[in-house]
RNA sequence: GACCCAGUAGCUCAGUCGGUAGAGCAACGGCCUUUUAAGCCGGCGGUCGCAGGUUCGAUUCCUGCCUGGGUCACCA
């Protein structure tokens, strides 16, 4: 009962036999480094048809290899792109040739001295004079042949591709720009922020009680302290708790965990970016917001996004809009005037979802998400939103009893951003924590806690204060144009792998 | 969590209206000193995702499960 793999195993020795046959020649198959000056890609944009023979030094990946007996062409990839190599055995040597060269594979990392030329079809492309071994490969890469960029037998299963990301950097290099444009969105995020007076901070991922969302958390146990520990699904507790402490302006990119359902817009553990200011309030946040995502959106060069089938501009006015405004319009009905009993009944009317223990906030998200959420398609800030659903935002000032001041902005008929004018007021968030309590008493498992140090904190004295959260992998995902969230995250989460 | 689709060689895929499978690439041997999806010749490589059921016989039909993708629900 063999459950080997015959072809795998036999290639993989094969390669065994390769390598061992490198080492025996005395070559180390494994190097510790070398002496690189020049990129693929540069080699052949500085090409000078009239400077012919320039010395070049490259470093990279076997991607193809054309072997006619005694000379033989292939082509290196390195992080600039790849450029090909003409290796003639009476120029790199004999020896070389024979005992190095002929033991190479595809996936093999080489270093290559020689003189740049053009072939016979005007391939800009590498004379090696040198040759070296970096790095042998052991184990097949998938197959990587293409013409002008495109690939014969592509590398596209997605759970291959998930699973083994840096097979589909090798076979799909301009995946690579995605995480490129990440990182330049994140530096972009820092910039912006920095520059206007923000400090950047880091807090708890294990936290005694987790809170400052609705979310169902990862539970973990320290066993020094003896205690349970989770994972933060979001860090606005502790930012708050700096405010009060006195900076007034803090920002954390910070990994939250939730333990919930994965589909193409959550991952379990993703990137949010929070940031609060003193003596501001959401309005000036909104403000605020759209000038860092249109900044972001310049520094990618990115004017209209395509994202999930729309196209977006991201250089005009972003819109605002009250929440009762959209509901109204959407639905043909003064829904502003509704009670929870009114609002039940026209949920039902819309054959909603719904159970009888929904509040009156619960009930208009609901009706909000089904009626609104699919036309917000250009980017749109809501605002005014029900004080049921957001237990850490401030009562509107104009005094109304079921309203807080918040914003959430949609393109493209997803969220992006959350915002509050943060309560603090301690002894009314003591009530709305413990309203949030009652809930999770009754069932609600994404209820929020009663977190006694943050009310402590808060009592202390904390100043009015604007705070925004960003879900920074789906900005991502709008700038790159990216329907999935695992093609914007490197390593995204997936069930661990069965034994083969 | 619900529904739909998919899983065949290392990779990309075909195929079998039920009689245990083919191709290209890769890999292996041979020829080839400007090729480029190099070419030519030769020989390999698979318990057809897993487990049951029906059947004389299952990779194919049925059921369950696993993994992934997609849609929906919840959330960011």
């Amino acid at each position: 009962m063999s459950t080997d793999n015959k072809s795998l195993k036999r290639i993989i020795d094969f390669r065994h036999e390769k390598l061992d046959a490198i080492k025996n020649s005395g070559i180390n198959p494994f190097p510790y480094s070398f002496d690189r000056t020049d990129y693929a890609d540069d080699v052949i944009k500085s090409y000078d048809p009239d400077s012919d023979k320039k010395q070049v030094s490259i470093a990279g990946r076997i991607v193809s290899m054309r072997k006619m007996g005694k000379a033989s062409f292939t082509h290196l990839q390195d992080e600039s792109g790849k450029i090909q190599l003409y290796i003639k055995r009476d120029d790199v040597g004999v020896d070389v040739y024979n005992n190095l060269f002929k033991n190479l594979d595809l996936g093999d990392i080489i270093g290559v001295t020689g003189y740049v030329f053009v072939t016979r079809t005007e391939e800009i492309s590498v004379h090696a004079e040198f040759l070296t071994i970096l790095s042998k490969n052991l184990r097949p890469l998938p197959n990587l042949k293409e013409k002008d960029g495109v690939a014969f037998n592509e590398y596209g299963d997605k759970e291959l591709r998930y699973r083994h990301r840096y097979l589909d950097f090798i076979a799909n290099p301009q995946n690579k720009i995605i995480f490129e444009q990440r990182a330049t969105i994140i530096s972009a995020m820092r910039s912006v922020l920095d520059s206007n007076g923000f400090l950047e901070v880091e807090t708890p991922i294990l936290q005694q009680i987790y809170g400052g969302a609705s979310a169902r958390p990862f539970k973990t146990f320290h066993n020094t302290l003896d205690e349970s520990l989770y994972l933060r699904i979001a860090d606005e507790l502790y930012l708050k708790k700096l405010i009060i402490g006195g900076f007034e302006k803090v920002y954390e990119l910070a990994k939250n965990f939730r333990n919930e359902g994965m589909d193409r817009s959550h991952n379990p553990e993703y990137t949010s970016l929070e940031f609060y200011q003193a003596y501001v309030d959401v309005y000036y946040m909104m403000d605020f917001t759209e000038m860092l995502i249109k900044t972001i959106a310049q520094k990618l060069n990115v004017d209209t996004v395509e994202f999930n089938s729309f196209k977006i501009s991201l250089s005009k006015p972003f819109e605002k809009k009250s929440m009762f405004e959209l509901l109204n319009n959407a639905s043909g009905k003064s829904v502003d005037t509704m009670d929870r009993l009114g609002l039940y009944e026209y949920a039902k009317e819309l054959k909603l979802e719904i159970d009888k223990k929904m509040n009156y906030g619960q009930l208009l998200d609901a009706i909000f998400e089904h009626l609104v959420e699919p036309t917000l398609i250009n980017p749109t800030f809501v605002y005014d939103y029900p004080k049921a659903i957001s237990p850490l935002a401030k009562g509107k000032r104009d005094g109304n009893q079921d309203i807080v001041e918040r914003f959430e902005l949609f393109i493209g008929c997803t969220e992006f951003a959350n915002a509050f004018s943060e309560l603090n007021d301690p002894i009314d968030q003591r009530q709305r924590l413990e309203s949030q309590a009652k809930l999770r008493e009754i069932g609600d498992e994404e209820a929020q806690n009663v977190d006694n140090d943050f009310i402590e904190a808060m009592e202390c004295g904390m100043p009015p204060t604007g705070g925004v959260g960003i879900g920074v992998d789906r900005i991502v995902m709008l700038l790159t144009g990216q329907n999935s969230i695992k093609d914007v995250i490197l390593f995204p989460a997936m069930r661990t792998e069965k034994e083969k």
